[in-house]
DNA sequence: CTAAATATATGACATTTGTCATCCTACTTA
DNA sequence: TAAGTAGGATGACAAATGTCATATATTTAG
């Protein structure tokens, strides 16, 4: 028998989980949180076998969880579920070592069968977000620009972005300038809007 | 025995439910889809007793096939199943006439009970969420301000709002100063990020 | 019917934003 | 060592943006 734990925030989605992998003979869940404080708690304290985490979740994501479970309880199975195919999160699971990343877009089937790969030892990536990863349009912006991008993206005027960063005025000027040059905008909005739709903020 | 259909375009969650839904002696799944323009096919070709309807799909909202819908079976039960308590969705719901509104932040639990209520007759809406509406902070903006706050908010300049809404540059621009004065802002991002947070639009 | 509120428009002004050419300095690297 | 190259900075200019006072119809409310 598998004890399995489930953290997932959309109430509905945690039930219905929860519900079907119970059904399940050699499965039973033996907790669940929609918040990822009380998730980390209660699977350090029940020590399930398998742990399947949403990563967008109050208090704190799925990946924070998996990363100090990482260090405390190595016999632990990670999954982790979610809805976007993002390069960062992808990113940050493969360097937790977690033994499985599946999209929501996924039938619960394919859950299920990917709990009984993971078991078996195997590391499950959803193919999907795998060719998402890298078919994506690649950031062509540098670290100071995505910086820079994130501090206007919250309504900053350019002398209050110079102020935090400790650059000059002209300086973020021209980086805001080279910032639309390289997505091909004229406005700041424009740049945020294209950002958005690629992930990179 | 009463038959269902499921429209919700997380494959997660759709096949959670069709799975739960139809372990319950009196329900019947009878089909389910992933997307708005199949499943209203669908709904209407199959004629189920109640449509559990997402709003937010590809193709068409389930604001959409209610409406559609609500002119052609009068014995359809539709339930709306959602996840943001956004103002216009309710009311676009209510006044189509739906038979339940409920948020993915109840439990399945609360999806079964309240089908039983509607089969007999009552109209469901989520508290939770009735009451987030209630306590929203109002939108201050008038319909022609919304209007060009969602002109601007796709990064058009005053000019391009001035063409596409035909309006002078000069008053695009004075409703752009009164929409910075209502939201406490002073420039066009920081008054689109307050519109988002309050779901404005 | 009058007063107030609406919707639209202008002109004028100060600031901010976007664009460019150029410059400096510290590091690479051929 | 000389030629790049990356990170940061200036100054100058045009265009866009944000702010205000004011004006004129048109509606709406008392």
């Amino acid at each position: 028998m598998t004890s399995i734990y489930i953290a997932e925030d959309q109430e509905m989605l945690n039930s219905a989980l929860s519900a079907i992998l119970d059904l399940e003979d050699d499965f039973q869940i033996i907790g669940s949180a929609t918040d990822g404080q009380r998730a980390l708690q209660q699977i350090v304290a029940l020590k399930p076998d398998i742990a399947v985490l949403d990563i967008e979740m109050p208090q704190m994501t799925g990946l924070e969880i998996a990363k100090q479970l990482r260090d405390i309880e190595q016999n632990l199975k990670l999954i982790i579920l979610t809805t976007f195919a993002r390069k960062e999160y992808f990113e940050a699971a493969v360097n937790t070592n977690v033994n499985a990343y599946l999209l929501k877009d996924s039938p619960t089937d394919k859950l299920v069968k990917t709990i009984h790969q993971v078991l078996a030892g195997e590391t499950i990536f959803d193919p999907v977000l795998v060719s998402t990863i890298l078919s994506a349009a690649k950031n062509p912006l540098t670290n100071q620009e995505l910086k820079i991008l994130k501090e206007f993206s919250v309504g900053k005027s350019t002398q209050e972005i110079a102020d935090t960063i400790f650059l000059s005025y002209g300086t973020v000027r021209n980086y805001i300038s080279s910032i639309l040059s390289k997505t091909g905008t004229h406005s700041r909005i424009e740049a945020l809007n294209i950002a958005k739709k690629n992930n990179w903020i």
